[in-house]
DNA sequence: ATGACAACCTGTGGGC
DNA sequence: TGCCCACAGGTTGTCA
């Protein structure tokens, strides 16, 4: 589910009700994520204080005195302030109960998403992420000169996070359409310049997507519990079939990469 | 090193 | 209404 936005909507969201608040229980209803959760999080979480609030690609990181809790929404999961007395639902795996009676509900049906726990900010998890998008260090530079030796797929080349983290399937297929590039030109046969607009339009993409508090597809609601609206932004993402909001000739295509869906307008994106 | 692909898991929607 | 299949926002690990 979760992309950059999301991630982004959840720590904005979440941050002004936790930071200074202290734990004061954890429930842990299903260990079984991605990776099961350390027997010890509860020890390691009960008493701490927050200190303050990171997100890392699609990680979000929040400190405490005594290290930080790391948490991925892998495809289906969300994080969400709840009050103490609301029941909680199937798939809410994880409470975290603040002294302040509002409670941090980790929700994920699928249970691909993660939770660890961080002595230090260092993880293997975190170690060989590329460049954050939206920092200056993910350059049209930086990206032309790391395309050079990649023949494939523009657009698996932008969802790779050893290029750039943080960018996912909704956002790479939007980004390539505003940048009227074909996702299935190779990485390595595309100019200088139109690198420059394709960086441009990843940072705007993502930056919109914040503003307006992500993408709500099915469920997804940042940590305030509200939706997201980028969805009534979308280009191309779900488009399959439909007409070319640009050129309003073509039906927007569909094909599959790396088992992703791709769309996209056979005649503004070359 | 790169790339293709399976795996992890549940829910949903379409076709019949 | 129900069954079966394909597919869904992500990432890791394996194998060629």
């Amino acid at each position: 589910m979760p992309e950059l936005p999301e991630v982004e909507t959840t720590r904005r969201g979440i941050e002004p009700h936790v930071v200074g608040r202290t734990v004061t229980a954890v429930t842990i209803r299903d260990r079984r994520l991605r990776w099961p959760i350390s027997d010890d999080l509860e020890q390691r979480l009960q008493g701490a204080r927050v200190l303050s609030t990171r997100r890392r690609a699609k990680y979000l990181l929040i400190d405490f005195q005594n290290g930080s809790l790391l948490v991925h929404l892998g495809m289906s999961g969300s994080l969400r302030l709840s009050s103490k007395n609301e029941e909680p639902r199937k798939h809410d795996h994880v409470d975290i109960v603040l002294e302040s009676g509002l409670l941090l509900r980790y929700h994920d049906p699928r249970r691909f998403g993660s939770m660890h726990w961080l002595d230090d900010t260092s993880h293997v998890l975190l170690d060989h992420l590329g460049p954050e998008p939206l920092s200056a260090d993910f350059s049209a530079d930086y990206l032309y000169r790391t395309s050079r030796k990649r023949s494939s797929p523009v657009k698996h080349i932008i969802m790779d996070a050893k290029v750039v983290v943080g960018v996912g399937n909704i956002y790479a297929n939007e980004a390539l359409f505003i940048a009227g590039i074909r996702p299935d030109r190779a990485a390595n046969n595309i100019s200088k310049v139109r690198y420059e607009l394709l960086v441009e339009t990843i940072k705007q993409v993502l930056v919109t997507a914040i503003e307006v508090g992500g993408t709500t597809l099915r469920d997804f609601v940042g940590g305030d519990g509200k939706a997201g609206y980028f969805a009534q932004s979308l280009q191309v993402y779900g488009r399959a079939g439909e007409l070319c909001k640009r050129c309003e000739g073509r039906e927007l295509r569909e094909i599959r990469q790396s088992n992703r869906s791709t769309v996209f307008c056979p005649n503004c994106q070359r």
